[in-house]
DNA sequence: AACCAGGTGAGGA
DNA sequence: TCCTCACATGGT
């Protein structure tokens, strides 16, 4: 199946979109950026307005493609609430078309857990890694892919394996949630229906009674439910959106708050309460909208190409 | 060679 | 409820 979607004034940046830190498995080769989405392998590339699509499924056609990128919402509406003021304003111009992905849950939510204390090379090295040597094989255009590992495969998969992708710690976590999922005891198909903080209980609350080795905390649910659960208004804060909120936001938070981000310094690390971090996501909302979560990635990937973490 | 990375859980005040 | 610390490992 090929096909070129016609943006017309659709604002839309796959460069940025892909590049940005949603999605770990993307890769740049030849001018097309290759991925796969559940089990088909795709490539694309644009052209100024041109997006155009090459993949072996009918299915990747180009309603999905819309839906997948979120092509048909009023992005420039939505822009347009965001953009209150000169930082939030920069970070827009800068990486202008960067989209939020609707990506696949359990993909998303592993992804995230694995995410935690990496930096994001990392990340697509141990993700790579789980997918070569757990996930089945998709042919395309006569070479081979691999998708991403079953609930099975992972749930099955011995620690020690894990550990061998280089997950290190996170191997048991992984397995864990794996298993959960695997087992039926968490529901992920549920997330996209509940509300934002009915589908955030799902995740972080379901197992705690029984089992305490989870890895999913504040930052992993938001990253889940804004990147594949439509949950908009989620915020995720992780050490870059600290820092950037400390420095262009500080006038929206509680002093105590502000201090701790401040207090940030060489040496230690960011120890915000579930109640720090939560009343952080609630002056985000109360600030920029229904669609905080959009202004979190562009200050994510502008925080992160800037010089903001060496300079605080 | 240290320090850091899309954080989280355990344990103790 | 909050704070501190360990955690595996590779990037910078």
């Amino acid at each position: 199946m090929e096909f070129t979607l016609n943006l017309a004034d659709n604002p839309f940046d796959l460069y940025a979109t892909l590049d940005s830190g949603q999605v770990f498995r993307w890769e740049l080769r030849n001018g097309w950026w290759y991925g796969i989405i559940d089990r088909e392998v795709v490539r694309l590339r644009q052209d100024g307005q041109a997006l155009t699509c090459v993949s072996s499924s009918d299915e990747m056609n180009a309603s999905f493609l819309h839906w997948y990128f979120r092509l048909d919402e009023d992005f420039k509406a939505i822009l347009s609430v965001l953009m209150k003021d000169e930082s939030i304003s920069e970070a827009v111009q800068k990486y202008y078309g960067l989209r939020l992905i609707r990506q696949p849950v359990w993909e998303c939510l592993i992804s995230f857990i694995i995410a935690t204390n990496a930096n994001i090379p990392r990340i697509r090295q141990m993700i790579s890694s789980i997918c070569e040597r757990y996930g089945n094989e998709t042919e395309f255009e006569s070479l081979h892919y691999k998708q991403f590992p079953s609930t099975a495969a992972l749930a099955k998969a011995p620690i020690k394996e894990l550990e061998d992708c280089g997950l290190g710690y996170r191997a048991r976590f992984v397995k864990n949630v794996a298993e959960s999922v695997y087992e039926g005891r968490m529901d992920l198909s549920s997330l996209s229906i509940l509300d934002y903080s009915e589908a955030r209980e799902v995740l972080l609350e379901s197992l705690r009674g029984e089992k305490s080795l989870l890895g999913i905390g504040p930052k992993v649910a938001d990253c889940v439910l804004l990147f594949s659960c439509g949950k908009d208004g989620a915020f995720p804060i992780d050490v870059w959106i600290a820092k950037a909120i400390a420095t262009y936001y500080p006038r929206l938070l509680d002093d105590s708050v502000v201090k701790k981000l401040e207090s940030n310094v060489p040496g230690k690390k960011v120890a915000l309460s579930l109640r720090d971090y939560d009343s952080i996501g609630s002056a985000m909302r109360k600030y920029f909208g229904d669609h905080a979560g959009l202004a979190q990635q562009y200050l994510f990937h502008f925080a992160r190409s800037t010089s903001l973490g060496r300079e605080l």
